[in-house]
RNA sequence: GGGCCCGUAGCUUAGCCAGGUUGGAGCGCUCGGCUGAUAACCGAGAGGUCCGGGGUUCGAAUCCCCGCGGGCCCA
């Protein structure tokens, strides 16, 4: 038993997790880890508050993730940061689960079944969802203090929510409008302009040229036969037909009339734009051309006779909205369906109708299609068209629709009712506050954020629903003027029932239906105030945020001004238009500033094929799969360091797999050695102190590398690059620290007796480990915890209790040697070229050779020189030397393009020509002897004077040695083999066998064999030759020629050895 | 239709802002090697119209223009 606890080879990430997460709890390491940085500057982090509407997505857990790192990061490096979980509680989505698990849909049913018991139930239903949130926010190890969250549904953050729409409404900025909104027909609620943008489709739409016949009027422009002439127009909605009050042409467009030569039609007349003739099926002639004003004031028979028109209708009239890009020219317009058409008929001072209730049917005044959504009758409708002869054509067309972004039914254009908040009147204030923001991606201010800012439009925010923050707002029924309630004190003042409707302080509950009990007096006129219905766009309440979730102002003044703004926010990339956007607009309308400063945009998940995930697709994979199997540092790790934040992210098992393999395994492999190893020697790092100066060249550099390391990880955390943070501490991990420090080392550790040496490697590699789990805190929090109780804590009572307590490495200048970082990349790079030599003339690393020959100039050699012996053991020669150029005498000379290219412009390609025609032993001896060469080019102009810089020389290879290049130094391997070589070889050919036998009789390290052999002549006579070299490699006490005696039942197996039998028995030693 | 982003090997990607002629990795595949830490590792090979077309330049994956395709957002 050593030091250290013992590790297993073979991690078990998710146990080792859940016991790391067990200590955290237990030791309350997170609130301390915050507490412990109060009084510092702070880090203001608001978190954006999840809806609370179903089990999280992997694309919520990479957002946690992130926010974990950052806030983590900023906490080791001294920053107070705390961190209020938040609830996003309101809304559609919530209402919909309810309506769902009751077995209905829509809203006479949930007032059948009582606005109090519907909402008490979405109440539940949240918490419902929440402790699925809890947990995988637990188990993804994202530390916020879920204990205190802001609760949208809370009356305190009701309150502040009612406080900040009155200072609104105060400056001026509320209005009630009757818009032509977007509205769902299920949800019977209009849609903000944000959440319309959730819900884009591509749909196939029926699309349908349809003939007005006009009538003659007094005084409108003659166009002759009016009685068999119609104006031709076009549509992809039907059904608005028979809401059907005008038809618009532009004013400056060409119109002509024209008579049908062929088809079904043949005969009759047809008006419509000149550039939209090609939308005609049917040959026709051209009778007569108007200017679209010209036609104002005509009229024509109504389509349909149902609609009741309360005003003057069925008339052309002028609109530049009208384009030619589509149909005929010619607009069908009905204002209760479209916001143009609503303004185009108030303009013209022309009726209004609306044939179809709020749940998108038919009312009865259309008889025939009472009742039928108005979606569904757009084929009886083309029906009807076509038995009275008014349809020309039908087609199909495929186009953007609006769906509701959480029901998705198809979205109505549809004329309420609604109240708004002018924010474009706040759109230079809102363009001001996001010049105080730093977004990342950059691209994002100025670019797809700032011009939805540019095209700022009126925040609609009144939902006609239940489960939502109650608009405020009581209408005299006398006087119709809007009482605007700011706080609880206030409605309890005004309202003539509060204490009716709220005998107890516990009784209060700001939510419908109780508010909507209380009736206030009217300050204007005293007459009765009653609420409006309404509640409001849950997009409000996660935009108040910033203030709300302290009761602000009415509590936690203090909490808010040291709060406000937000240092850094971080959510996905749909949330631009949603919460950063939300945020945003609420902060500017109520207090004129930015809330937040910085901003990271994430990328969305997707599946292994690239689409979105949705629970649409039904490829949505359950996060727990992965917190199972792999574990939570694996799942983090994979986002960190597969893409930049912002980019999309394929995700599937097999990719955090081969991720955490490459990673992970490696991380805690190193970590498995140095422990091993260290157990056995009993190595203490309290007892050694050794000086980095003194150490050898391989730790300073692996020292020197690390510190380095700390400075491009701190960078490039500062900027959210965090996959640039990451990559680089993996390549470090995976090729320096792994793949060359260790197994460079792996000697040094192995030597039984103690040395000053073996020390240095052990505090180096430990060193080396403590602060690189202290770097990978943030990111892999378990694994490094994990590493950091058994390296540190076990040894120094003092340490912080965990590694998440400690301060974030800084970088220690006087250890970054940056000379011998640039030497050490130039050895292991002459090492894979020697290796790469080796290969192309089939001489295996095992086979020993004489001797390898560096060419390189004087500076490079003075520099390299130390590590020689590195290069020599990684390519297994006797004896490695710098050579000059002349013992490798042919020469090749290669122009470098971007030096040549400034100097010689156009004559370039001119010069290299004539440049390889020369002699390249003249240029290379030229050069080197006098330090430029005159070059002939032959194309008339002087001679060109060729310098060093100009070109690189290249040597090729002689006969017997093998050549490899790496960073312009060349290595030539002598490929002689003595008899005296080959039979070293072989040694170690049969030593590399016996090793693996021990490894497959799974042996201790350090236990002792005996070893019997028998095989060719030439391999007995090697290893009798070599006898106390394989006996040291291999720990065996004896090595006996023959086989071993059969009671004795050694290990056994026959060997290939060069194309020689070999055949090995392996004892274990009794003694030890 | 408009805005923003993206397009490099079978897959994932670096290089592009600050142009240099020979586009670099990883995974996968084939061959070879190494292994007393490894779930590994090392070397080589096959695999690229750098989305297409034009332009600028002595020189374009890189800069400019026009397209095509994809994503997100907006009308």
């Amino acid at each position: 038993m050593g030091r250290f606890k013992e590790v297993s080879l073979k991690p078990e990430f998710p146990r080792l997790e859940e016991r790391v997460l067990a200590f955290w709890d237990e030791r309350g390491i997170f609130e301390r880890s915050v507490e412990r940085r109060r009084g510092r500057e702070r880090f203001v982090f608001v978190e954006g508050p999840p809806t609370a509407n179903g089990a999280p997505h992997p694309g919520h857990i990479m957002t946690r993730a992130v926010k974990d790192l950052v806030l983590r990061y900023k906490t080791m490096c001294g920053y107070y940061v705390p961190r209020k979980a938040g609830w996003d509680t309101h809304g559609l989505p919530v209402e919909i689960e309810v309506e769902k698990e009751l077995g209905i849909s829509n809203k006479p049913e949930i007032e059948a079944f009582g606005i109090e018991k519907f909402n008490k139930l979405c109440k539940e239903s949240v918490f419902r969802y929440e402790r699925e949130w809890v947990e995988a926010t637990r188990r993804v190890g994202f530390w916020i203090d879920m204990e205190n969250p802001y609760i949208t549904f809370e009356n305190y953050y009701i309150e502040s929510v009612w406080w900040s729409l009155k200072e609104i409404w105060r400056k001026g900025l509320f209005y009630k409008g009757h818009k032509v909104v977007p509205f769902c027909p299920r949800c019977e609620t209009p849609l903000s302009s944000h959440e319309v943008a959730q819900g884009y489709k591509d749909v196939k739409d029926p699309s349908i040229f349809v003939m007005f016949s006009l009538k003659s009027v007094e005084g409108a422009l003659d166009i002759g036969d009016v009685e068999s002439t119609y104006v031709l127009a076009w549509t992809t909605t039907p059904w608005t037909l028979l809401s059907n009050v005008a038809l618009a042409v532009h004013p400056d467009y060409e119109y002509v009339k024209v008579e049908l030569k062929s088809g079904r039609h043949a005969g009759k007349r047809l008006i419509l734009a000149e550039a939209r003739l090609h939308v005609l099926d049917d040959e026709y002639e051209v009778l007569g051309r108007f200017r679209g004003y010209e036609l104002e004031g005509l009229r024509y028979e109504p389509l349909f006779p149902y609609a009741k028109i309360k005003g003057d209708a069925h008339k052309i009239v002028c609109a530049t909205f009208v384009t030619l890009e589509e149909g005929t020219g010619v607009v069908h317009i009905a204002p209760a369906f479209g916001e143009d058409d609503y303004e185009v008929c108030k303009e013209h001072e022309l009726g209004f109708t609306q044939p179809v209730d709020s749940s998108g049917r038919f009312t009865n005044e259309v008889s025939l299609l009472a009742g039928l959504f108005v979606k569904d009758a757009d084929p009886k409708i083309i029906e009807m068209l076509e038995k009275n002869e008014k349809l020309y054509k039908r087609e199909t067309y495929v186009h953007k629709y609006p769906f509701c972004w959480r029901c998705d039914s198809p979205l109505l254009y549809y004329a309420r009712e609604t109240w708004f908040i002018k924010m474009s009147e706040l759109r230079d204030e809102l363009l001001a506050n996001n010049e105080e923001v730093r977004w990342y991606p950059a691209h994002l201010k100025h670019g797809r954020f700032g011009n939805f800012l540019e095209n700022v439009v009126d925040w609609a925010l009144s939902r006609e629903r239940y489960w939502g923050t109650p608009l405020p707002i009581w209408v005299c029924e006398r006087c119709g003027d809007a009482n605007f309630i700011g706080g609880v004190e206030e409605l309890k003042r005004k309202a003539k029932n509060f204490f009716k409707v709220f005998p107890t302080e516990e009784s209060l509950d700001l939510h419908r239906p109780y508010v909507d009990e209380l009736v206030l007096t009217c300050e204007r006129c005293g007459g009765d105030a009653r609420r409006v219905p309404d509640v409001i766009d849950c997009w409000y309440d996660s935009g108040a945020a910033p203030f709300a979730q302290w009761h602000y102002p009415f509590e936690g003044y203090e909490e808010f001004e040291e709060n406000f703004p937000a240092t850094f926010i971080t959510e996905a990339i749909d949330q631009t238009r949603g919460w950063f956007y939300s945020l945003l607009a609420v902060s500017t309308a109520v207090f004129g500033e930015t809330p937040y400063l910085s901003v990271l945009s994430l990328g969305h998940i997707l599946d292994e094929h690239g689409r979105k995930m949705s629970k649409r697709l039904g490829n949505v994979i359950d996060p727990n799969l992965i917190f199972n199997r792999e574990g939570a540092d694996a799942f983090r790790w994979y986002f960190y360091v597969i893409s930049p934040p912002e980019d999309d992210k394929r995700f599937y098992e097999q990719a955090v797999l081969e991720k955490m393999r490459k990673f992970l395994s490696t991380l805690w492999n190193v970590y498995f050695f140095f422990v091993t190893y260290a157990n056995i020697d009993d190595f203490d790092p309290r007892a050694k102190n050794i000086r980095t100066k003194e150490r050898s060249l391989l730790d300073r550099w692996l020292l020197s590398r690390l510190n380095s390391l700390i400075k491009d990880v701190r960078r490039h955390l500062d900027e959210y690059e965090l996959h640039l943070a990451a990559r680089k501490i993996e390549e470090f991990v995976v090729e320096e620290l792994s793949n060359w420090y260790v197994r460079r080392s792996r000697r040094r550790f192995w030597v039984p007796e103690a040395s000053n040496d073996k020390d240095c490697a052990y505090l180096t590699l430990y060193e080396t480990l403590v602060t690189l789990c202290k770097l990978l805190a943030p990111f892999v929090p378990f694994v490094t915890e994990e590493i950091y109780q058994n390296l540190v804590r076990s040894i120094y009572e003092d340490a912080e209790e965990s590694v998440h307590l400690c301060d974030y490495p800084e970088a220690d200048e006087k250890l970054i040697d940056a000379e011998l970082e640039e030497r050490m990349l130039l050895v292991s790079k002459l090492a894979e070229a020697g290796r790469f030599a080796r290969a192309n003339v089939g001489i295996k690393i095992r086979q020993p050779l004489s001797e390898a020959i560096v060419v390189c100039d004087e500076v490079t050699a003075s520099k390299i020189k130390k590590l020689l012996p590195i290069l020599q053991d990684e390519l297994n020669v006797k004896k490695i030397r710098f050579g000059s150029a002349s013992e490798f005498v042919t020469h090749v000379v290669k122009p470098k393009y971007a030096v040549l290219g400034p100097k010689y412009k156009a004559r370039t390609p001119t010069v290299v020509e004539a440049l390889q025609r020369v002699d390249a032993g003249e240029v290379a001896s030229a050069l080197e002897k006098q330090g430029f060469f005159m070059l002939e080019v032959g194309d008339g102009e002087p001679l060109v004077r060729i310098t060093p810089e100009d070109v690189t020389v290249e040597l090729a290879e002689r006969q017997n040695f093998a050549k490899g290049e790496a960073l312009g130094v060349a290595i030539f391997i002598n490929t002689e083999l003595t008899q005296e070589l080959r039979e070293e070889g072989l040694v170690r050919d049969v030593v590399r066998r016996i090793q693996e036998m021990r490894k497959e009789l799974d042996l201790e390290y350090t236990a002792n064999i005996r070893v019997f052999y028998e095989g060719a002549d030439d391999i007995k006579k090697a290893i009798r030759k070599y006898e106390d070299y394989v006996k040291e490699e291999t720990l065996a006490t004896s090595l006996v020629e023959g086989r071993p005696p059969a009671e004795l039942r050694a290990y056994e197996k026959t060997w290939d050895v060069d194309g020689k039998a070999v055949h090995l028995g392996i004892l274990i030693s009794p003694q030890g």
